[in-house]
RNA sequence: GGCGCGGUGGCGGAGUGGUUACGCAGAGGACUGCAAAUCCUUGUACACGGGUUCGAAUCCCGUCCGCGCCUCCA
């Protein structure tokens, strides 16, 4: 079976054709720098990394390209510039090296291209220029709106009607919108805020705007895939989409839609309002990124996934069992046909993990190796306490090899009492012995 | 109120008209001084009530329960 994708915009599970199979072109909603990311932040960055690479094998890696923005003007980032008394480029900055180490750490390639919205200011004015030239966009108080009226289809992709929005909107209607449902386009700043001059006077763009602007600006006017988090349907996607096709004389912005479920924790969303989450970074301090990169796979992209440390854990030792089979083994040249069938039936992932625990080791690796897992020595896995944080923590190896000679002589002379302590011991410390049938004995930090 | 997702064995989680998912945990066995690791064997399931069908966890209707979006949010 050929790739197939599930697109919201159709509610479809459709066969993935790309406009020019020479010029794949992803695009994913990247992160607003303005603090560190949760783990719920980093599902959709691993999945539509996994799919990434599967794009990449079906059609060459020069043929595709994936773009991943920054967000780096945004209120929230004002808010935390002010209140450290730096410029927002120090917050931008801070955070957006902070985000690519996480992402890093869980095994995610960097796109091909990571556009920064102040890049783009000029773009963003053009494309509201044509928008108020079109009779999509209007000024009124410092502001440029745009008028979702003047879109026929507007809400296609969220499948609400404009009137369903404003019958639940709990937002209060600013008094210069024509309609409630209008959105800005750019907004105004004051004296002490960051602002760029326009022909509507000095301020900043909307949030949605530069996401329209960044893809024409970098990949055309309509590309295959624009994917992100379900939160991100309606409003951003919508009004992505209004934009961009108003801009765009009608032309879809993207033909396939893709937006992954939620983390959850504890049965509801995690999410930075309820306090209920964990940074990728306080995770890394206690679990390899890998294992944390396997539990996020575990399920499928679309469905809720209840993201605890059992998991996290479960998925560890899947790993261990992983590296101690492929230790010695070279991974085969070819990705396993099973694992590519997996994940070509809408990123199958589980079915795709299932099908690694059917294959020889050689097949296991460079199946795993493909959704970015194994990527290590399995030496520097287990003495490294599977790569948690980086160090190792606990006994030195020389002091543990120097417990593993004491043992090693007080079961030669039958003090098991002695022995078994030692053994316990180190157990304590986090690392296990095991004895070879040879009679030498290893060991791993677990 | 509108729109949408889901309820699978002790747990996580695929499947979605007929055939073992898979993993963890549990039980038994091999190995071991005893363990660990590994290997072998093994039990347990489709929220509830109707309907369609030769056959339904899978399709249809209804009920109950959980969750999400409609507001910044992956």
């Amino acid at each position: 079976m050929a790739l197939h994708l599930y697109d919201t915009l159709s509610r479809a599970k459709r066969p993935f054709e790309p406009l020019d199979p020479a010029r794949v072109r992803l695009y994913v909603c990247g992160p607003t720098v303005y603090n560190t990311a949760h783990v719920g932040n980093a599902r959709p960055v691993v999945v539509f990394d996994v799919l990434f690479r599967l794009l990449r094998h079906h059609y060459g890696p020069a043929h595709v390209t994936y773009a991943r923005n920054i967000t780096d003007i945004d209120d929230k980032i004002i808010d935390a510039a002010a209140a450290e008394g730096v410029p927002i480029d120090t917050i931008a900055a801070r955070y957006t090296e902070l985000y690519h180490r996480d992402m890093d750490a869980l095994g995610a390639l960097r796109p091909s291209l990571e556009p920064r919205a102040t890049a783009h200011l000029d773009a963003m004015a053009a494309m509201i220029t044509r928008l108020i030239d079109g009779g999509h966009a209007y000024e009124a108080e410092g502001h440029v709106l745009f008028h979702v009226p003047s879109m026929a289809d507007y809400g296609a992709l969220s499948h609400r009607s404009r009137d369903e929005q404003v019958a639940g909107a709990r937002v209060e209607v600013a008094p210069f919108k024509r309609d409630p449902a209008d959105f800005v386009l750019w907004k105004p700043s004051a004296a002490d805020q960051p602002g760029w001059d326009s022909p509507w006077g000095r301020g900043r763009p909307g949030w949605h705007l530069e996401c329209s602007a960044m893809i024409e600006a970098h990949l055309g006017q309509t590309i295959d895939i624009h994917a992100g988090g379900q939160d991100l349907i309606f409003p951003h996607h919508e009004n992505e989409i209004a934009q961009s096709a108003c801009c765009h004389g009608g032309a879809p912005l993207a033909r396939y839609w893709l937006h992954n479920g939620y983390l959850l924790s504890g049965g509801e969303k995690m999410s930075k309002s309820l306090g209920n989450f964990h940074t990728v970074h306080a995770l890394l301090d206690d679990h390899p990124g890998e294992a944390i990169r396997l539990a996020l796979l575990s399920a499928r992209y679309r469905q809720p996934l209840d993201f605890t440390p059992d998991l996290i854990r479960d998925q560890k030792r899947r790993l261990d069992r992983w590296y101690r089979t492929t230790a010695d083994v070279a991974a085969a040249d070819t990705v396993p046909a099973s694992v590519i069938a997996a994940l070509d039936d809408d990123l199958n992932t589980p079915a795709a993990i299932s099908a690694l625990e059917d294959l020889a080791p050689a097949d296991l690796k460079a199946g795993a190796q493909f959704l970015g897992l194994l990527g290590q020595d399995a030496d520097a896995w287990f003495k490294g306490g599977g790569g948690a944080g980086g160090e190792a923590q606990g006994p030195s190896p020389d002091r543990i090899d120097a417990l593993i000679e004491e043992r090693r002589a007080a079961r030669k002379a039958r003090d098991f009492a002695r022995a078994d302590q030692i053994r316990d011991e180190l157990a304590g410390q986090g690392v296990r012995l095991l004895d070879r049938p040879d009679g030498s004995t290893d060991w791993e930090r677990s």
